[in-house]
DNA sequence: TCTTTTTCATGCGTAAAATGCATTGATTAT
DNA sequence: ATAATCAATGCATTTTACGCATGAAAAAGA
């Protein structure tokens, strides 16, 4: 058959040129990018002209002193942030390969795992391999299941567990975890070891603001068991609650992990009857890529450490 | 290669090594590589080596005068040619950004579409977008899917359908395109304006040969009309098979299109009074890719043509 | 076996590209 | 009005890529 044949180009766009693109267009500051790359500002302000030209294409429009990217340029930064990606970690793995135990883990979390779960995961696993290397993302929920899809990391704990049907990512459970009561120390119940969700229904809770998955949990919670939560306070994360608790401002569900070592003053823990109170916690990667080798290793400890874990404590 | 001091370039991994491993790896040739790239042979076996050593990785086996890929080079390549695809149709989509008109469309097909089909639609296309360029690639059948799927190209013409269980790949029908018998000129039958398929049932068949969708359509065509047919001859192409029949050496079943003004010596094209021996034609495009601009404008195209064709023949 | 050819690697001078510095000209902040 | 900030550009310098010639090793041929 028959080949019509691509005009050749002499000029070839190269790496160089993309990482500087953009660090400019995430930035919309020659300067600044410049700084970043420990380059000089003509020289990134040079390449990105270049680039412009052998595309044919403005990818920054200057207005006045500052430079901002045009439609067209967004879509090519969302096009290079996807090649570099991929050829970023093909070279990881590449250099990995040798030696995965001297690698690095890129890893994301929500804050309601940071205090305790992650570091204690990480500290057993550095015990084996004292050589990885971690680069921790705090995230929120769906920024957690969008990192993994998009490719900004390759793994992510995640609680509770995304349903099954999201095809979009691969995902395991580590463990479940139990929801406790956190009550004030001079709260009627605090004295017991065990209560029922339902004896809480007349209390003010302190929970997360809107649009955090946890505090949906709770209120789901509290309707199951037939009552709705008189919500008195909102704190933006785990410990702000434990503070509002603390200042015997409400009471608060939370899960149990994060009281781990870390029970705060004046507070009590009490456990529920219920025992569907609980999440589950677990790990997510993605569907299109593999893992690194050292993700792998880290990937396949966790498995093995949470597996061991809950047989001992059973 | 050796590594006795490793010392860590600042240096980055570009493309152009990229682009010179590639050549390299799918020849496992460096001098022919350097052919191809119309760059000296010494110029690419140093971004070699530069590239491994940056890697820290030895991508190739040197064994007597030939390079060839190492396991991890194999892998490494397989990634590479990933990431340098994504680039390069995001150069490509930003440089047919602005005149879409003149950009190029990549589209793959099989044999029996060769001869009058694609032409007659790209000869269409071209009446209208005149200074659109187009790069044809001729391929089988699962290789239709598989480029599709792994990027070589974004558009397929393909036939019958594949399945749309087959998640990989969206599709869309143009048409449905007649089995027909072609006959010799001296065959009993010949005379007739349509026959049924089961009046040829012993008369010796030519057909493609194994592994062809094809061949295995007019077999089971001949199964649902109660016969097993009895292959005399096999020809690598439909032309092959026009040559056969003609010849005398017996009668094939073939697409209509493939005979449109091409009927050969001594054949002559009969209907088959079954109307369900048919097959359908259309095309394949990514689900994980978006067309480029030009490739929309044809895509856009090939659906308009074909349903006002469809209508204009009803 | 000895020669010739093929092939990849490398030393070296040259060409091309990227960089940094200094400066310009324009815009914004004080 | 003045100073500060910023992107672009001219120019000298450094860095990198390149081609040529050559070497070493291996395969092919005589």
């Amino acid at each position: 058959m028959h080949f019509t044949h691509e005009k050749e180009r002499e000029e070839k766009v190269e790496l160089r040129q993309i990482r500087y693109f953009i660090e400019v267009a995430k930035r919309e500051h020659v300067t600044e990018a410049a700084d970043a790359l420990h380059v000089a500002q003509s020289s990134v302000s040079r390449q990105i002209f270049n680039l412009e030209s052998e595309l044919g294409v403005d990818l920054f429009i200057r207005e006045g002193r500052n430079v901002k990217l045009t439609p067209i340029g967004k879509i090519f930064l969302e096009r290079m942030k996807h090649g570099l990606n991929v050829i970023d970690e093909a070279e990881r793995e590449v250099r990995e390969y040798l030696a995965p135990e001297k690698g690095t883990i890129r890893i994301a979390f929500p804050i309601s795992l940071a205090a305790h779960t992650l570091p204690t995961a990480i500290y057993a696993f550095r015990k084996q391999y004292p050589d990885a290397k971690f680069i921790l993302k705090q995230a929120r929920y769906q920024e957690l299941i969008e990192g993994v899809v998009k490719g900004d990391f390759n793994l992510a704990m995640i609680a509770p567990l995304p349903p099954s049907e999201e095809r979009k990512v691969h995902r395991k459970i580590l463990f479940t975890d139990n929801i406790v009561a956190l009550l004030p120390l001079h709260h009627p119940l605090a004295k017991k070891d065990s209560i029922n969700l339902r004896e809480l229904k007349d209390d003010p809770f302190v929970v997360l603001p809107e649009g955090y998955v946890f505090r949906d949990m709770v209120i789901n919670a509290c309707h199951d068991y037939g009552f709705s939560p008189t919500i008195s306070f909102e704190g933006d994360d785990i410990d702000a609650l434990k503070g509002l608790v603390s200042a015997g401002l409400g009471i608060a569900l939370m899960p149990e992990v994060t009281l781990v070592d870390n029970i705060p003053n004046s507070t009590v823990k009490v456990r529920l009857n219920e025992h569907s109170v609980k999440r589950t916690v677990g790990i997510i990667w993605p569907t299109q890529r593999a893992l690194l080798p050292t993700e792998k290793l880290f990937f396949d400890f966790l498995n093995e450490f949470y597996t061991r874990l809950v047989h001992f404590n059973q």
